[in-house]
RNA sequence: CGCGGGGUAGAGCAGUCUGGUAGCUCGUCGGGCUCAUAACCCGGAGGUCGUUGGUUCGAAUCCUUCCCCCGCAACCA
């Protein structure tokens, strides 16, 4: 084999706050996937992952759970381990930023870009949001919260050092021109450039102050490193860069990275922040930053409340590792969201997996078997109808290889899939048992069932970097030793002489749709509906709270909400102003005239610039809102 | 006027950049075959490509009007 040379390739590091779900692992199966294909085809590959593990949310949430930061963050590395081990990924390196080489790097990195004066002390006013950690300015809030979270931000001035951005747009302007393929998809550039760069980069604030769990400013330690600072230097410091020039060999072998493989949520640390950042080291920029798109899984996005969370180790339990490594890898469209049901897992199992593969590699070795004992020959009887099925055999790894180039996975397991399909029409045309019957046409018959061979192991050696254990098991089946890239550069290579095996093992059983269903209902069932009960409270509690009948006089939507009615309620003695959130399920026409419970001694509050002076008593479950409906008492009515 | 994505056959999607007979998978209907995991192979039905107007010899594709859906954000006193 060739060797192509060397490819680094990354993937961002997962944050320790809690157990990935399928849409973070979906992209270490992604990377995994290509970095054995590149690994295949001769590449020297690198593939580095791992966890990012600072930062005040896990500092908060390890003291939640009564336990050192440490200690939390090991926990948690283990358990995105174990995932990622689960899916069978290939990494050649596990990168924690607890890591000591990592923080004494991160250390003097800090250092010299303050020494350069790249990096300057100063003082930061704003508001600070403690989940994003970040700072933003008055104007850039929307209605007084976080822009990025909308959660509460706090008044904040620190002391802190910033690193000068806008020094380096320039030069970084660009190298993206220069460098179109820097950025992709290339949607996403334009992205970036149009909203970061061309308006002005800003000077970002790189230290905090307000927390300890980072990595400290070793000549100023009140301060610790910011985050995505010390993050984002594990693609260098994973391969042991060494700021002293005391770099490991593995540093100078694969720097630059060929591909950091991303979401497509973090891309701007990626293509303005870190760029920056190796400029201003004078380090090699990474050759391509690829942003992915979103794996979601059933109704909408992913979230805790929804009960919609899916695992990894969930989905392997009732479909097998390779089974839902092809999913993740097969529905993923290239640019945006793919969205994937369990009904399109089964469907794409057993239509893809079972009956195109599985049968097809099942029925070849059982008429191999039963015709010659097992045994594979090429007889070299070839007949007119043969050429398509072996130029397509010939031409699948270079069309494999064309799609790879442009990191098209699902492209590239359909051309696979493909080269399957046209052998399972050959043994059609072919008919094999015809064959069998006729004495005379028993080396016709060897050479058809040769041709199959080939086809499967042509295919198998093809989807070794997407199924990695489903492809051992096909060659094993063959027994066949010639399991190398190479191997398929020519027609031909299967070994002849050799036996197959004489009990064909399912290599992915039909799924039972209503069957698989019903156990994951079943499974699901415990994480849905699960409140709990508030403690209990006295009559004087509850008799602070006052409630009157109102009938609504008047109801509009709110102008600047969605979700949000205006209602004018009379609630005998005077009329009140009401905004509640019902606007999804009730028509201000039907509001109108309807007698409601009012809260009436609620303090008043500004909902969306209008004031709210009270609360319409509603209730909500799965199947929507119903406000609770008075019939007979008379406006001003108290409830008791 | 918050940001973004989308509306193509019953379902899920490709095609839109670079205009030229509307395609793929699943389902459905009919046929074939029996080596195989009720699988495989062949064929059919099914679409005014969300709407309006325009550019063009020609529009799913380019420009324009409007409508609808879905994320994110907001918000549920």
């Amino acid at each position: 084999m060739e060797n192509k040379g060397k490819y680094y390739i990354t993937t961002a590091i997962a944050y320790t706050s809690g157990k990935p779900h399928i849409g973070n692992v979906y992209e270490i199966v992604l990377a995994d996937s290509i970095a054995r294909y590149k690994k295949m085809i001769g590449y020297d590959v690198f593939f580095q992952t791992g966890t990012d593990e600072h930062g005040q949310k896990i500092e908060d949430k390890a003291k939640k759970a009564g336990l050192e930061p440490q200690v939390y963050v090991d926990n948690i590395a283990n358990i995105i381990k174990e995932q990622f081990d689960g899916m069978n990924i290939s990494y050649d390196k596990f990168m924690r930023t607890t890591d000591k080489h990592h923080e004494l790097q991160v250390q003097k990195i800090f250092k010299k870009l303050y020494e350069k004066g790249d990096i300057y002390k100063s003082y930061y006013q704003g508001l600070y949001c403690k989940d994003c950690e970040s700072f933003f300015t008055e104007s850039q809030l929307v209605d007084g919260k976080c822009p990025d979270c909308g959660r509460t931000v706090e008044a904040a001035k620190e002391e802190a050092y910033f690193f000068k951005m806008s020094k380096y747009a320039d030069r970084l302007m660009k190298h993206i021109e220069n460098n179109p393929h820097f950025i992709q998809p290339e949607s996403r550039k334009n992205e970036m450039v149009n909203n970061f760069i061309k308006p002005g980069l800003q000077d970002l604030c790189v230290s905090r102050t307000s927390f300890k769990w980072g990595i400290p400013v070793d000549f100023d330690p009140k301060h610790v490193v910011y985050v995505w600072i010390d993050a984002l230097t594990n693609y260098i410091t994973g391969l042991g860069f060494d700021l002293g020039g005391n770099n490991d060999p593995l540093f100078d072998k694969y720097w630059p990275a060929d591909i950091h493989l991303i979401g497509k949520d973090i891309l701007r640390f990626h293509t303005i922040y870190w760029p920056i950042m190796l400029m201003a080291l004078d380090i090699e920029l990474p050759k391509q930053v690829f942003g992915h798109p979103w794996l979601l899984v059933g109704e909408g996005k992913m979230s805790k409340s929804k009960g919609n969370v899916i695992y990894a180790d969930d989905l392997r339990s009732y479909f097998g590792r390779d089974a839902v490594r092809y999913i993740m890898l097969h529905e993923m469209p290239f640019s945006q969201d793919g969205t994937v049901t369990y009904e399109l897992m089964i469907e794409r199992i057993n239509s893809d997996l079972a009956n195109v593969l599985g049968n097809l590699v099942n029925r070849t070795i059982a008429m191999t078997n039963k015709y010659f004992d097992g045994v594979i020959e090429n007889a070299k009887v070839n007949e007119a109808v043969d050429d398509e099925l072996i130029d397509l055999i010939k031409a699948t790894p270079i069309k494999v290889e064309k799609k790879m180039s442009e990191l098209r996975v699902q492209d590239s397991l359909d051309e696979i899939f493909t080269l399957l399909k046209r052998s399972n029409k050959y043994i059609d045309e072919t008919m094999p048992w015809k064959l069998a019957q006729d004495e005379n046409q028993q080396q016709r018959l060897k050479t058809v069932l040769y041709n199959l061979l080939e086809a499967i192991r042509t295919a198998a050696i093809l989807l070794e970097p997407f199924l990695p254990e489903t492809a051992i098991k096909i060659l094993d089946q063959l027994n066949t030793k010639q399991r190398t890239y190479d191997t398929i550069s020519s027609f031909g290579q299967l070994e002849n002489g050799i036996k197959v095996t004489d009990k064909p093992e399912i290599l992915f059983a039909r799924l039972d749709e209503k069957e698989v269903l019903s156990k994951i209902s079943e499974d699901q069932k415990p994480l849905v509906e699960k409140k709990e009960d508030k403690p209990p409270i006295d009559i004087t509690d509850f008799g602070k709270i006052q409630l009157k009948v109102g009938t609504v006089i008047k109801s509009e939507k709110h102008p600047k909400a969605d979700k949000l009615l205006v209602s004018q309620i009379d609630v005998g003695n005077e009329i009140r102003q009401i905004v509640s959130g019902i606007a999804a399920f009730i028509s201000p026409v039907d509001f109108v005239g309807k007698k409601v419970v009012v809260v009436t001694n609620l303090k008043p509050a500004m909902i969306r610039g209008v004031e709210s002076q009270g609360m319409i008593l509603a209730g909500e479950d799965k199947n929507g809102l119903e406000v609770i409906n008075i019939t007979k008492l008379d406006n001003g009515s108290e409830i008791r």
